[in-house]
DNA sequence: GGGGAGAGATGCCGC
DNA sequence: GCGGCATTTCTCCCC
């Protein structure tokens, strides 16, 4: 156990990655409180400090640390703990090993950006493009409008000039989608002393709560779905390799 | 590698955890589309079907597919690929390997659940337990007229007989958590015809602009923090040890 | 560093 | 399964 501690104090020290499965009892302390049983769990350790406990199922960690975190095997009364702390966000963990199956302390090299087709932002893009996909008559404005009066997704005009808010929503909308398209609505009418501004949700489908709400304040829904841009970056695709 | 691939293959019908640590290209198709270049990562298989794809730094995984998720070793072409997918959520996700640095696959048992304090549900029994926290008039109602008009934190009234709706956020209050309070209050009006009901957003803090909606819409702030319970279980603390 | 908002969010609970 | 909502959300962008 001895030669473990050190070899993880000293990968730790290297900022080389550190991967744990054991048998362990957790504690936390920061922004909240809380306490794992004993269990057997998956632990790594990044470079940048980040660490994370992973139950043998389920998508997000069970505990975690902070990037900036640091961490150190420590032997008390012939125990080994794993002791993690982030001092300056006052965020404490003690993870009590009860086993180790395994650690791996390895060096990863990876400086990639994943690239992501699909998102709001290219929702808003498409129908800034692509005006139809609202209306007949929707004019989009410039898009330095949007950073003018807050983060309006779309904003335009229809043929009688009333001004026209498009908020996206990338899957079902919902009554905090609703609440938001209000807020910019008042924003813009109280900026620029209008009378009538028009609020469209644009998302492919929506809730019937949100729907009641949303005709409840004069705004209405347009069917959209987000662009899937496979087509977009074909050329591309081929470029790096036959996929 | 044809054995690591049968290894693996065998592990992931036996339903053991499987850890690689990889260099890889990876493709995601599905609610999104995505592109990751080639780079060192972790990839973590649960039983469930999770995959979880880590960087060297960063809390949150750069690619995942979800409980249920399908998985396979595949040779194609001379080069060996790790295919995930999900077929009734059309999702889909290719991992070309470049190169296998380790594998590890291991049975873990933990059927554990976290258990954790000072949550925002938390926050909300205080008050209703030590009602002058928000003022000294404030009289919470029963717990089932929360669930009778939806997910308010807190109901209750005032010495005049208002009804008081109190939104709890564990943290800093911002517009969104404004106009959620807004939403109750306006249900709360209409579903009991009251033309006057009072909103009070409890949290620590509150930006700037969230305060100022709150004010204009007549409602006020009231600076409440989630509880900790250390105290609750310190006893339990001093059996495991001085940290 | 804080505010505002999205996320391939995930997870929990209730209907 | 969907709806509504919190999350030790995390991450990104912009001021």
């Amino acid at each position: 156990m001895q030669d473990k501690a050190l070899l993880i104090n000293k990968a730790l020290s290297n900022l080389e990655i550190v991967i744990f499965s054991v048998n362990c009892t957790i504690r936390y302390s920061g922004r909240a409180e809380s306490f794992l049983p004993q269990g057997d769990r998956i632990i790594i350790i990044k470079k940048d400090g980040t660490l994370l406990v992973h139950q043998p199922q389920g998508s997000s960690p069970v505990n975690y640390m902070p990037k900036g975190s640091q961490h150190r095997m420590v032997e008390k009364e012939s125990r080994w703990w794993l002791q993690s702390s982030h001092q300056a966000k006052k965020e404490f963990m003690d993870i009590k090993l009860h086993a180790i199956h395994f650690i791996k302390t390895q060096e990863l090299v990876d400086s990639e950006k994943i690239q992501l087709a699909g998102t709001e932002r290219d929702m808003a893009e498409m129908i800034y493009q692509n005006p139809s996909l609202i209306s007949g008559e929707f004019k989009p404005v410039g898009m330095e409008e949007q950073t003018k009066y807050g983060f309006i997704d779309v904003l335009g005009h229809d043929d009688n000039n009333n001004l026209v808010v498009v908020e996206c929503k990338r899957y079902t909308g919902d009554l905090a989608a609703v609440t938001q398209l209000r807020r910019y609505v008042e924003r813009i009418k109280k900026e620029k002393g209008l009378q009538k501004v028009k609020g469209i949700l644009a998302c492919p489908k929506i809730s019937p709560n949100a729907l009641k709400m949303l005709e409840d304040l004069g705004f209405s829904h347009k069917a959209v779905s987000p662009p899937k841009y496979l087509e977009r970056y074909g050329k591309d695709q081929k470029k790096l390799g036959d996929y």
